[in-house]
DNA sequence: ACTATAATTTTTGCATACAAAATATAATTG
DNA sequence: CAATTATATTTTGTATGCAAAAATTATAGT
């Protein structure tokens, strides 16, 4: 493969390491556990090995992986206190969120999220559950872009990268996901209201039933790793690691 | 100098610079906006530049330096606005964890916590300033200790780390120490009541007020910049970064 | 056959070396 | 002499090398 010749003014190696771990951690490419080996994903990344230590030194202070002394860093995994914890800072950061930008968002932003919601509702109708998890991502940014604050966006951003390792973007059952659309419904409202406390409840709200769901996920998986192992028991010798 | 001989499993290289560059920008010894030359530094801190730039990064990471592509790092500097977009969002976080605490906090953790204030009070009575800081600071740590949420822990050390290193702590007047120390004692009220709303309430408002004391701070600062500039222009060769 | 110990290999951590970019200094020209 | 270009120096960015620690494999003993 030969390098890239148009000189843009590239960003630094480091960068685009951290850029390109990062979506492997969150797409999961590289599973919550499992080690980050050096040489290997120099090779693979065509990279020496310090930028490439730099990069996972950032993804440490980002809380993406975890740095074990002399053992290297390992992606993190995060146990069902973990998972309950962070979402429920997520719930706080989104209510402030929803609560700024009831206050703050312009027009064409509301319209933007609009049209998004309508997006998302023909996802729904469709049941693409891919565009679904899309579009209501992109939501969520544009209401955290609306609430026009850089620290809080940065902030949201990196407790979120921390879920979104977590990959539970499995098909969850049909009337939950009918209350999460109507729950996407009252958001609209109160956002067209400027109603800040309405978008604030529904948001937190929104979010405890998403921890639920993933929490109820976990433990299913928990439940089917024993099982597994109980059968096979030579499968078990993934480290857990705890955020 | 000798080297530490008593074998405790010391931390990683990379991880004391990086504590010790934290020290050196919060204590603002290192001021908002100074560049960090690596050969000056790995020569001050006695260790090469390979762990040196690895703290660098994780510091970049955790929003303390801002790193210019080629040009090194620079200690961040944050103008007004990213001030009132940081403290809003630590308002929003104080909030949580007051929330939390109230219905989390153990007798002993509200004991230590009036025992704190107590001592916060002495140091009042006493004009000690540097003590009341140094008392505040451990007050409001331990509220967010009470939250018990590890998540919301680190969130809040690392977006109060970037205040920590405005260095704001001059005298402020008597009228607004006088009703600080008034908030602090609804919010021993509010915990002991265990009302998490009413102690929210109150420790938003604290930041608040903290946040306008600390914006016409800067304003003053920038304004007396102004004079000295035009009085001998020579001087203003800082180059301001913002985060 | 199984555990415990020793030798080997791998991997991490740190230091150094080299290349490229940026900055500072000197030289040149109008 | 100011402005601009050329040269030298410093500084950052990346790769490589070496030592220490950890993991793996081999060997010995019970």
């Amino acid at each position: 493969m030969t390098a890239q010749i148009i000189s843009i003014p590239r960003a630094a190696l480091h960068e685009q390491v951290a850029y390109r771990l990062r979506e492997l951690l969150v797409e999961g490419v590289i599973a919550p556990g499992a080690k980050l080996n050096e040489r290997e994903l120099s090779l693979q990344l065509n990279v020496s090995r310090t930028p490439l230590r730099e990069a996972i030194k950032m993804l440490a202070a980002e809380g993406l992986v975890e740095l074990l002394p002399n053992r290297g860093a390992v992606a993190v995994s995060l146990n069902e206190q973990d998972v309950f914890n962070t979402f429920e800072v997520m719930a706080g950061l989104e209510g402030m969120s929803g609560e700024l930008a009831a206050q703050r968002i312009t027009d064409a932003q509301l319209g933007e999220i609009k049209a998004l919601h309508f997006e998302m509702l023909a996802a729904h109708a469709r049941r693409d559950l891919s565009a679904y998890y899309r579009i209501n991502a992109q939501i969520h940014r544009a209401i955290n872009t609306a609430a026009n604050n850089a620290v809080l966006k940065t902030t949201y951003a990196q407790v979120n990268a921390r879920l979104q390792a977590l990959r539970f973007r499995s098909n969850q059952d049909e009337a939950k996901w009918n209350r999460a659309v109507g729950e996407h419904g009252q958001m609209i409202d109160a956002l067209s209201k400027r109603d800040g406390a309405a978008l604030k409840a529904v948001l937190v709200q929104h979010l405890q039933h998403k921890r639920d769901v993933v929490i109820e996920q976990i433990r299913t998986e928990a439940a089917k790793e024993i099982t597994s192992n109980s059968i096979s028991n030579s499968t078990s010798k993934v480290e857990k690691v705890s955020a």
